[in-house]
DNA sequence: ATAAACTTTCAGTAATTATTGAAAGTTTAA
DNA sequence: TTAAACTTTCAATAATTACTGAAAGTTTAT
């Protein structure tokens, strides 16, 4: 497989797999391609490698940003603004389990507890809805401290957390 | 808030977070129906409490039961199939698990796999390709790892993964 | 103040994904 | 074997989501 081959592979890929858990295509696209990218590239770069319209990529970069997974860079004497993506792994991933928690998961453990805090009417009913909805809370609270708790442990943490987990 | 109202908004929430992460409103919505209901339903009482189509019920109620998530029931005498879904969130959990690292973690680390083992050609492009992906690769198996051990531990794995954790 | 070089916005349109409903299929009972 | 009671399938349609491109906006230089 030429260079090339495995570059549009491995970024068509990711695009993919974007769709799949909540950020688009054209995002995830773009961030891939920014990911293996020796420099940091102009929205016309983006554009014509990826055959995708200025709109769609000024959006997106907009939401890569918002995110914290990218950068703008303004190059001194140059109009345009360059973009680059976080390239180390780990930071990346801490990146985004903070921003899946805060705006996914926080908000669903909000909405449980509303659920299960309503008032015990006696009925059977009553009792499974607020029983499950607390097992369903109560295992989203713990994940979520979990996940926090892994990846807030800057350095090299996978290996660390995994490490003490079994042995 | 009374019960209809705390299982309504219990069941679209749930519903909503399904699109969020690659399944569908219904699936979830059937799901979260289950999960509260005090008694297997029929594709009838289900049909009727969602309003939704018999070919959607019919449809994603299959797909529930690839998941593992929700068996029928035949109960003697009756004609009807009678649905109901795991109620063990602990249970539940290990289950959605291991079916995303199959369908979803497991293809990508084999395309990763396929990606950063191009040849070397001396180009910095394709140093960058492949150490990237080759990074990437490792912290998705990495992840998968943790996951699938973590999950596979049955009793009370998350409490005890977090003593171990942090301790 | 004007213009060039760029970016952002957003209404319209295209692409994708989910849903319906009716026809076809299946199972059980008589 | 026929019919009743159910489930499944799938083509048509609806709903949602993403994308385009041109106009409006911004910044910098002269």
């Amino acid at each position: 497989m030429e260079y090339k081959e495995a570059k549009d592979k491995f970024i068509s890929t990711w695009g993919s797999l974007g769709t799949l858990w909540g950020i688009n295509k054209a995002m995830a696209q773009i961030q891939a391609l920014l990911f293996v990218s020796i420099k940091p590239l102009s929205m016309e770069e983006i554009m014509e490698e990826l055959k995708i319209s200025r709109g769609n990529t000024s959006m997106n970069l907009r939401q890569l940003m918002d995110w914290g997974i990218v950068t703008k860079h303004l190059i001194p004497g140059e109009r345009k603004e360059y973009f680059s993506t976080e390239k180390d792994v780990q930071e990346l991933a801490r990146i985004i389990a903070k921003e899946r928690s805060r705006r996914e998961i926080q908000p669903v453990i909000k909405i449980l507890e509303e659920v299960y805090t309503i008032d015990e009417d006696g009925t059977e009913n009553t009792k499974e809805l607020i029983k499950q909805t607390k097992a369903l809370h109560d295992l989203a609270e713990t994940a979520d401290t979990m996940l926090n708790k892994v990846v807030n442990q800057k350095q090299n943490w996978l290996t660390k957390s995994l490490l003490k987990m079994f042995t």
